[in-house]
DNA sequence: TGTTATGTTAAGAAATTGTTAAGTATTATT
DNA sequence: AATAATACTTAACAATTTCTTAACATAACA
């Protein structure tokens, strides 16, 4: 697996780098965001770490400019953030992001993280059953159970629940969830949140939740 | 059965060839991931065993490169892998490998493990006789027993049926149910549902079950 | 506090499947 | 080969489910 860090302190990049090798994965470095971007395109690496407080392209424009580039739409993308700075968790998910990290960073949780967002992932496409909770969602039996009932859900909004699920915790932007649902098709402005209240009412208000600006993620 | 061994040595794929030809297996060879891509999509085989370690296209890019052909993507992949590189049996599965095999290869072990792998899959279509609840249908004798008494479904209601038994639970698509009855020819629109019709007059309602906008599935 | 984004509801439009019956094709029987 | 019986397909329309929209309500944010 590789990452790609990116951080203007030398001394970060030292730090997670020698963390991150002694792990096993392959990771290369860029000090700013325009390298990074330029590297990423050669290394195509699995996942890119990025500082959202850097000099020149901070971390969310770079991430904002990955995901146009076809070839690393589908790279993970990882935060480091400062606790203070909350709007830019809100700002990272916008972009793009999967996941973020607040400073200061904890080798160890940095990693369980970075494992975990990989784990998905490689998952993602071969998983036909996903349990969560008290849910299980079987894409084959195009069945939901809740509590040990079966739930009926209609294809738009099994599709929907579907494709939140394969990534829980992840934000899923309200543009990105009508491509993938919808498709190209023009849809009215309240489609998509008239759907998420009828699996809502099915399934109770604890699962959906709303990430005002951005979209909807599955979460416990 | 048809076999696609792909290795960079040519004596490997020579040793392995004439195993797997001994027991039977109609075996093609590629010497570079590439060539394997092309080859199996003319071949069709029903498994690819892959040498992780290859120059130029390693066999977990291989790997995924056929899985992202939709005519290939119910192959089977076994995987050649050295003792020491352990972090390749996850980047393996996670590519959608389905078992792997660590060198130096024993002849014996793999052919059982080959064996094991294609029973696995086989087994899913091949079955002869299905009991599901109330319901007894054998394909040798053409015969379907519903609560103790022989019931008789005309042929194309038989396939349907049967077809729809064979995974219970799975929901299949309309357009698949139609390929797989119909063949390629033009049926009308609403053909399937008269012959759903039919068989539920004669078993009830409690079977077969739709799912509206995707298809149909047998279940209790 | 105004603005924006999302929530909610109900109605009807659109899409999908069900049902019936009649016509055509196929197979079996004499 | 003619007839009868069965199997299959189609078309027309009915019933049902699903989806979308519009209008307004509410909550979150600047």
């Amino acid at each position: 697996m590789k990452i790609l860090l990116v951080d203007d302190e030398y001394d970060i990049l030292e730090f997670l780098s020698y963390n991150l090798k002694k792990e096993g994965f392959v990771v290369k470095t860029a000090n700013n965001g325009k390298l990074a971007v330029d590297i990423a395109q050669r290394f195509k690496p699995d996942l890119i770490i990025l500082d959202v407080m850097m000099p020149e392209m901070d971390g969310i424009s770079t991430c904002s400019e990955i995901r146009e580039i076809p070839s690393l739409s589908d790279v993970l993308i990882l935060f480091l953030t400062a606790r203070a700075e909350e709007y830019s968790e809100l700002a990272g998910f916008a972009a793009g992001a999967d996941d973020y990290v607040t400073k200061p960073i904890k080798p160890k949780l940095l990693i369980s993280r970075i494992k975990a967002l990989l784990k998905r992932t490689s998952n993602k496409s071969q998983q036909k059953v996903i349990k969560i909770g008290d849910l299980h969602i079987d894409i084959d039996k195009y069945e939901l159970i809740f509590k040990n009932n079966k739930i009926h859900l209609a294809k738009k909004e099994f599709k929907l629940l579907y494709y939140l699920m394969t990534i829980p915790g992840k934000v899923f932007l309200r543009e990105d969830i009508i491509t993938n649902i919808w498709g190209e098709a023009h849809v009215g402005d309240r489609t998509l949140d008239v759907h998420i209240r009828k699996i809502r009412e099915k399934i109770g208000e604890n699962y959906i939740k709303t990430v005002k600006g951005v979209g909807y993620k599955f979460d416990i």
